[in-house]
DNA sequence: CAACAATACATCGGTCACGAGGTATAGAGA
DNA sequence: TCTCTATACCTCGTGACCGATGTATTGTTG
């Protein structure tokens, strides 16, 4: 996910490290904030791949900044990530609110509705985080006022975000 | 995270790794899978670190079953983790909802207020994704369809939450 | 003028997680 | 009889991520 957020931000504009820290801070730092040491080996394995190339700039008020310029081969891998996420990315809110973040950079509303669609079918899927058997309990049936509290919130996300989704496919494949 | 749900079940019943794996994934699973390679080397730590104990029991089906009890420091250190929660446990909310799921547990009534009274300070702070300078950006001044959806499904989700937090802390402290 | 914050990058050791693969038993279906 | 599925546990290599720490430079504040 990181490698992604490096990418999306680096297909718009080329940035050195620190500002791509501070991009991705503010994108997902309130909910899950990224260290600098993980950030610079990121940037590091992307480098090795090819995805991204640096050129040492002199640092506009303090040290020299390496500034990071995709490769073709970047810009080509993350449209590719874009559109064939791995499951993980759909299922899992924080990963896939990174991959909406870019899916502009898909730039193509066929490939972008097919993998709002994905997400689509997961969200429709009959699941609970609590069952009797293999039946998923409702927040009425839980005693549990913490575990109701997941049910309800999971829910309101769930009605949400099935309609901005409905809304948003509707408007892509007209 | 998995260390937390494996203290949460096994703090009701002793049970054997196949069986926590079931629940597990039954919590979490449709969200974020946990591998078997993950899951058995966490009961190893844990039980290295004297929160467990394994007894071997003849399988009922087939192979032999190592049944898992909660050691007095095991039940000790899950009401630790719950009433002391790290940031990272408030702010993501798949590590959140796992701790919701088992904060009954905690069984003081002001403790789990509190653990509440935490993530609510992390709800009502201004925050987004997306930023004009300083100022967070709302999903009406975004251009981007998929980003303002991010923004559409955290507010809803956001404003589930904290309704459901006030009543439950009014609830807790009445 | 000294201390501090911000800019800018990096390494190191350790922990956690994953996928691929392995071992073994028992019952069900072809 | 053979294969498949479910039960039940495990190891290994690899990679991701973190906290702690280090190195410079410049601007700000007391």
């Amino acid at each position: 996910m990181l490698e992604l957020a490096i990418l999306g931000f680096l297909y718009d504009t080329p940035l050195h490290g620190y500002e791509l820290r501070k991009r991705i801070t503010a994108l997902t730092g309130h909910v899950k904030p990224i260290a600098e040491s993980t950030l610079y080996p990121a940037i590091k394995r992307l480098e090795k791949a090819g995805l991204l190339e640096r050129a040492t700039e002199p640092g506009s008020v303090a040290a020299p900044r390496h500034v990071l310029t995709l490769t073709e081969d970047g810009r080509h891998e993350l449209r590719r990530r874009l559109a064939e996420p791995a499951q993980r990315d759909i299922t899992d809110e924080n990963r896939w609110f990174t991959l909406l973040a870019f899916l502009r950079h898909l730039e193509d509303a066929p490939a972008q509705a097919a993998v709002l669609r994905r997400r689509l079918a997961f969200l429709e899927e009959p699941a609970s985080f609590f069952y009797e058997g293999d039946r998923p309990l409702s927040a009425e049936e839980l005693d549990d006022p913490f575990r109701r509290g997941i049910l309800t919130i999971a829910r309101a996300t769930s009605r949400a975000e099935l309609s901005w989704l409905r809304d948003t496919l509707a408007s892509l494949d007209g």
